[in-house]
RNA sequence: GUGUUCGUAGCUCAGCUGGAUAGAGCAACGGCCUUCUAAGCCGUGGGUCGGGGGUUCGAAUCCCUUCGAGCACGCCA
């Protein structure tokens, strides 16, 4: 659907062209003035330079052409050049009527010859170790990005992509080793079945992991079972790949459980223990290809371009030791990404400290042949999450903050203020807690830009005033709240339509606000910024907010307008919900 | 050292493909509930956009320089 603002430019460029100007000086955007105009084109200033002429004098033709135009209400130049515009409400109506009636709200959804797969990498967990504060931002902004590329009509495919391989676990085989020696396990002569049980808990996993990583920096000898536990479990050798898929089965029922608490869903458990088999026919295609040379005892492909500012240093493939990496596992990834899915985009969620990573291993990817040019590859890197200090989150004795304890902590705060600021049962105040707490948390990550750091303020996260998941939320049930009302009073919803009505100021910044979601949506998806679409909910809630206190709606006794008013509440509460729903959260019903 | 990101109100942040008087929220202060959820709305005060220079009719925005902070720079992930 064509946007607002580009309709409105349309016109104007019309205008500019029947003065003998270039039609591209009619861009309209939205007005830096509200207190002057509500749109405004430039146009005649950039011009004046063009063609040597005050640029008044050029505002003020295109200016004449445009009075008579049906679309706006008010045609005003002002010096040195601007043309100031308001649209009239039968053009502002047409277009926001046509926008309710689309599925989308006038979004241009991909169609299947222009539908693309995307595969998107985030969450991230190492299995063993409990998910902490670093992991929010990856599964929340990842998450989002997910629903809004499904939103536009593409596909997108989710994978946690686990840190399942490598020395976490033979660390966490070691120390499992050392206090429990005579399970089957470790015994190299025992050809049966392995019990279905795993020999320990979650918890244990949890206690075990931290320990025994302390502990390998100082003990040589136990770092040393450690790497030989790693090699067992890479070799394949029974008790020990046994005993993994314990941690694994283990870890990834607690995993699940602390992302459905997140509305955070995955369609692939991928790890990296996936590719391990994938790796050394790689390895030997990079060095057949000529692209893979030793450099300093180690395997690396040269990545730098003579164009470069800075200096990229080489894409390490192997270790001296042979072993391999963090890269060789990502490297693989992408191999086998492009063989089973055929992505048109692969996108990774990571700290932003990694930026330079994944720089070398997309080049080295390309440079290699692994993924053709057609595929994009993408890093979002994000921002810390800091305390109020402005420095990494921690808890007060200065240990990494678990994300589960910083949910449980917020979830228990809104019960409680859920339960003292309205009459509520405490199982109505449950159910509402959990989704407005949750609205806190993603919406306090999510206006924030993904690059940036920024300060987890739980206190301002959960207010309810302020630009906030919750103010949010309570704006959506109180729009919730007067549609239930008209329904239950025989009101049909559906019905209503939105008609021309008698200039009200509030209403109308209400509508042009809904006229640009469009715009914003595609907008927010080509930069993979959900950032913009919180921006755009807290503006429509403000504006919406100003509006319901202006206007009377179910006490309304023009039965037409009333019909106007109900359809615009159904459409700005439509709106919200896919803007959210986009970011992963849900409003209640009341709240 | 090289590269990179950033520096905007007391605090947390928008704005950055150049446009008119730099915007929100929080905090402070003052109004508005016999009427749809006052967890709301309306209003007031608060700024040399780190400093300096340049390009331009016009700069928070682009360029240079300087100060300050964070981060990254081959065998971790």
């Amino acid at each position: 659907m064509e946007k607002f603002l580009e309709k409105l430019s349309k016109e104007v460029a019309e205008a500019f062209k029947k003065a003998g100007y270039d039609e591209n000086l009619g861009k309209v955007g939205i007005s830096n003035r509200p207190d002057l105009c509500e749109y405004q084109c430039n146009g005649a200033m950039s011009g004046a330079k063009i063609y040597k002429k005050a640029p008044i004098m050029i505002a003020n033709e295109v200016g004449e052409l445009l009075k008579d135009s049906a679309s706006f209400s008010k045609v005003e130049v002002c010096p040195p050049g601007f043309i100031n515009l308001n649209v009239s409400d039968a053009f502002l109506t047409d277009y926001i009527c046509e926008v309710a009636l689309d599925k989308k709200f006038g979004v241009d959804v991909a169609d299947d010859s222009n539908k693309k797969r995307y595969i998107i990498d985030y969450g991230g967990p190492n299995v063993a170790k409990p998910l902490h504060v670093g992991h929010l931002r990856s599964a929340v902004i990842g998450e989002s990005i997910k629903r809004i590329i499904r939103y536009m009509g593409h596909e997108a495919i989710g994978d946690i992509h686990l840190g399942d391989w490598g020395l976490q676990m033979g660390l966490v085989i070691a120390a499992f080793k050392e206090s429990h020696p005579d399970l089957v396990y470790f015994d190299d002569t025992f050809t049966g079945e392995y019990p279905k049980e795993a020999p320990f808990t979650v918890s244990d996993l949890e206690e075990i992991y931290p320990k025994a990583s302390a502990r390998s920096k100082e003990d040589e000898a136990f770092k040393d079972e450690a790497m030989a536990c790693t090699k067992k479990l890479q070799d394949g050798v029974r008790g020990y790949r046994a005993l993994w898929h314990h941690i694994i089965d283990v870890s990834v029922t607690d995993l699940k459980r602390n992302y459905d608490n997140l509305n955070v869903e995955f369609d692939l458990w991928k790890g990296e223990s996936d590719v391990h088999d994938v790796i050394p026919g790689m390895v030997e295609e990079m060095k057949a290809g000529g692209f893979a040379h030793i450099s300093e005892g180690a395997l690396v492909v040269d990545v730098a371009r003579e164009d470069d500012t800075k200096e990229i240093p080489p894409c390490m493939i192997l270790k001296s030791d042979g072993a391999s990496l963090y890269n060789t596992t990502d490297l693989a990834t992408i191999k086998v990404r492009v063989k089973d899915y055929n992505p048109d985009a692969i996108i990774y969620l990571t700290d932003k400290r990694q930026e330079l990573y994944f720089e070398q291993v997309f080049r080295c990817a390309r440079k290699t042949g692994l993924v053709s040019d057609n595929v994009t590859l993408t890093h979002i890197g994000f921002g810390t999450v800091n305390g109020k200090d402005g420095k990494p989150f921690k808890t007060r004795d200065g240990g990494v903050m678990r994300l589960e304890y910083l949910i449980k902590d917020i979830n228990d705060k809104m019960y409680e203020k859920i339960l003292s600021g309205r009459e509520v049962s405490e199982e109505e105040a449950k159910e509402i807690s959990s989704t407005v707490a949750l609205s806190a948390i993603k919406y306090g990550d999510l206006s924030n830009q993904a690059g940036k750091d920024y300060i987890f303020d739980t206190e301002r996260f959960m207010s309810f005033e302020g630009d906030t998941g919750p103010y949010l939320l309570y704006t959506m049930v109180r729009i919730k709240s007067i549609l239930r009302k008209f329904a239950e009073a025989g009101g049909d919803i559906d019905s209503c339509k939105i008609m021309s009505t008698k200039e009200n100021e509030s209403k109308k910044n209400l509508l042009r606000k809904l006229a640009t979601y469009n715009e914003m949506m595609e907008g927010a998806f080509a930069e993979l910024a959900p950032h913009k679409i919180c921006a755009y909910l807290y503006e429509t809630a403000n504006l919406f907010n100003s509006f319901y206190h202006e206007t009377k709606i179910l006490s309304e006794e023009d039965e037409e307008l009333k019909k106007t008013y109900i359809a615009i509440l159904k459409l700005t509460l439509s709106i919200c919900e896919d803007c959210i729903s986009c970011l992963g959260f849900e409003a209640p019903d009341k709240m």
